[in-house]
DNA sequence: ATCGTTATTGCAACTAGGTTGCAATTTTGG
DNA sequence: CCAAAATTGCAACCTAGTTGCAATAACGAT
């Protein structure tokens, strides 16, 4: 497969993660960063095939690649759906919102150290790895739309 | 299929939710009522071989009842696992536990009122109907086995 | 450059989890 | 006790994801 020329801050990030940018590779991270939110594997294969063509075992033998190089963590959500998102330091681990009515799901700002302090003080003969916070509901949007206006609204967990 | 007597309390759930008794219907609701935390649709599944042989059909649409009747809920783990626990009012909606070395999924003790707001509050053009938090590390029994004393130790986010 | 080695990709076939349509069975109400 | 409605089981199917292996592409040494 020819390489057709991707962003140049894309191959710099697999050169660093160490891993050879493969045109396939550079395909999948352009997308992933290119990405305003977590995206699902069947996104990401969507938009492939908008340009070339990748066998979708490919995908998947990139994305366990990616995540086990640490270049992207996985966002969990309604149902059990897995959505990616890429690992930066400028992109720290965060909460989430889906939208119970469009699906969209949205990063929201990460928490204080207060916050996490509190959280991972709920037990303390855990070793804690990591938090996971998804927080379902309306997104603006959806909130507004005329047809669910009438709903009664909650504001509470 | 005969009725060989359940918890006389698990059919009182059950009327409860407004649904019919069936022996299916309680043999899972048994399973989901005496598990020690939240259990996949698997782990149903095996404990109901033991037992019955109920038809895994079935078993999906017991448990998708269950949910429409707000007598479940699910509780999401990593990979993408789905769970399921009982939504009861003694039981409100609470941080997981997740251990990422043996697998096992606890509840811990569920947010205070001051959380919880703390972290609604983090977009307020948002309708938010649920919260579900995920911590993941190593468990109490994981974290003190002999084999994985020597790794080292995070402990924030 | 070119050859051999290694890494990567594509293909086909398969597996697991979950769903659908329909017939058989069970429950319920009269 | 019987008919209508609800529930279950069966078989077939679908989708997401995986595996083994052959084909191709990248790499390093000469």
């Amino acid at each position: 497969m020819k390489n057709n020329v991707s962003d140049p801050n894309v191959i710099e990030t697999l050169e660093q993660a160490g891993i050879t940018g493969t045109p396939q590779r550079l395909a999948v991270l352009e997308i992933l960063q290119n990405a305003a939110g977590p995206i699902s594997i069947s996104v990401i294969r969507a938009k492939l095939e908008t340009k070339t063509r990748i066998n979708k075992v490919t995908v998947y033998r990139i994305i366990s690649l990616f995540k086990k190089q640490g270049m992207i963590r996985d966002v969990l959500s309604a149902g059990g759906a897995v959505y990616f998102e890429m690992a930066t330091s400028d992109h720290p681990v965060h909460p989430h919102f889906s939208c119970n009515n469009c699906g969209v799901l949205n990063c929201l700002t990460p928490l204080t150290f207060s916050q996490a302090r509190q959280l991972t003080a709920l037990r303390d003969n855990y070793r804690v790895d990591h938090i996971e916070i998804n927080i379902s509901g309306l997104c603006n949007g959806c909130l507004h739309a005329t047809k669910l206006q009438s709903q009664p609204g909650k504001n509470g967990p």
